[in-house]
DNA sequence: GCGGATTTCAAACGAACGTTTGAATGATAG
DNA sequence: CTATCATTCAAACGTTCGTTTGAAATCCGC
């Protein structure tokens, strides 16, 4: 197999896990049919089993296809920034942008297909079939223990349970906006045109997520000066 | 048809309605089919057809039990606070607390299966088919109205669209709070015990969401003093 | 340009889907 | 008790699902 097949055979494994991600994000993997899928992708039916082997292996090739980069990227980011403080602690906000700034620079990307991805992945974190969900943390398990790791040290007076319930409602506020659609929104008067702006969303959220990490805690009186 | 008879159909009805909640929950609606959802329920395969009509009629029926009184619920809250107010500004974390209030406390109710319910609530905001989510915002609508209405009065400074990023960011760590399971936690460590004590968890999200909320402006330096 | 491997294709598989049907069963009112 | 209605039931409807098959087409090293 020379430089050419190799081409093609990635060529049609490429507009099938396009088409999936595409129709997996509209009608969900369940209402997402093959016939569809390799209708929309331009290719015959028993393709999909032939390049990956069944439905559920699709699925797994469409996440794994961009998840592990970012989640790489993620923690490269991370540890880019622990060098360059040598020693000294990082600020929250720091991480948090580490964390999200992979994801959400994907939401830029219209043409080739992370702003598709992002919207299929927030619905991930919700999917009630359970090997989709297994498949999801096991992918996120290394980063997830990495910058858990690193918030630890950035927050060493915050309680360790506190903290993982933050994480859990910043990872909500991210999933959430990641999967927001809009075609509906339940909040009326967002206006559209920045919601793919990159650098603005990550200023917002970044902002309400470092916020919101540094709550003082409940029960307690907390004088505190954010800059 | 007297009382006896209206009761038989009743309990039909909400047997069905229970299972589905439950299996929609679990498997998602393209997941969970007529003969599962029959066969939990106890009743004829025919049995949904005949009282709801069709399976899409039952999805709706299955949100509209709960959710028209939990909104309802919010609303009621709302107006009780802005009622003893009297004229004077509510605190942001109050109206936060007369939102997340409702859906929190069902989460406590292990036994009436509204912790089912908001789990499959959680789940259906990043639900792909359309028609599901255009019901669940016409049936958020008239209480989204009403609760950006009262963040606009109680914080007057803050411009217009940045409290609807908010309110969406705040919006999406509820939902994500509601859907969390159990059986998968991406941050490991978490205590599953008090997962369920609708107070705490009221308190920490009210917490977290209220310092969003109020989080300074990016580009801004703002002293703010938080207790 | 021939031979072996890879990929594509149309067709069909059995299983499961939501829904419909018409008869059987149950309860109610006169 | 009987006529009438609402409900339940087993069976079947046509459709669509994911997958498999074996032959045709294409590609590539030699």
């Amino acid at each position: 197999m020379n430089l050419r097949a190799i081409k093609a055979v990635t060529e049609t494994q490429t507009r099938i896990l396009d088409a999936a991600e595409d129709l997996f994000m509209q009608h969900g993997f369940e209402g997402a049919s093959m016939r569809m899928l390799t209708a929309q992708a331009g290719v015959n039916l028993a393709a999909v089993n032939y390049h990956f082997g069944s439905k559920d292996a699709l699925i797994e090739a469409v996440f794994r296809r961009r998840l592990d980069a970012m989640n790489t990227e993620r923690i490269a980011e991370l540890e880019r920034l622990e060098k360059d403080a040598a020693g000294k602690a990082l600020s929250p906000e720091a991480i948090i942008r580490a964390f999200i700034g992979a994801s959400l620079r994907m939401i830029e990307d219209t043409r080739g297909g992370g702003r598709t991805f992002t919207r299929l992945l927030g619905r991930a974190y919700t999917e009630p079939a359970k090997p989709i969900r297994q498949l999801i943390g096991q992918m996120y398990a290394t980063a997830m223990e990495r910058f858990k790791a690193a918030f630890v040290r950035a927050l060493p007076e915050l309680p360790k349970d506190e903290l993982v319930w933050r994480l859990h409602f910043m990872f909500g506020t991210l999933a959430y906006t990641l999967a927001a659609t809009d075609t509906v929104q339940l909040i009326a008067g967002a206006k559209p045109e920045d919601r793919y702006d990159a650098r603005v969303l990550e200023d917002r959220l970044a902002a309400f997520m470092s916020a919101g990490l540094l709550a003082p805690l409940a029960g307690t009186v907390n004088v505190r000066i954010a800059a």
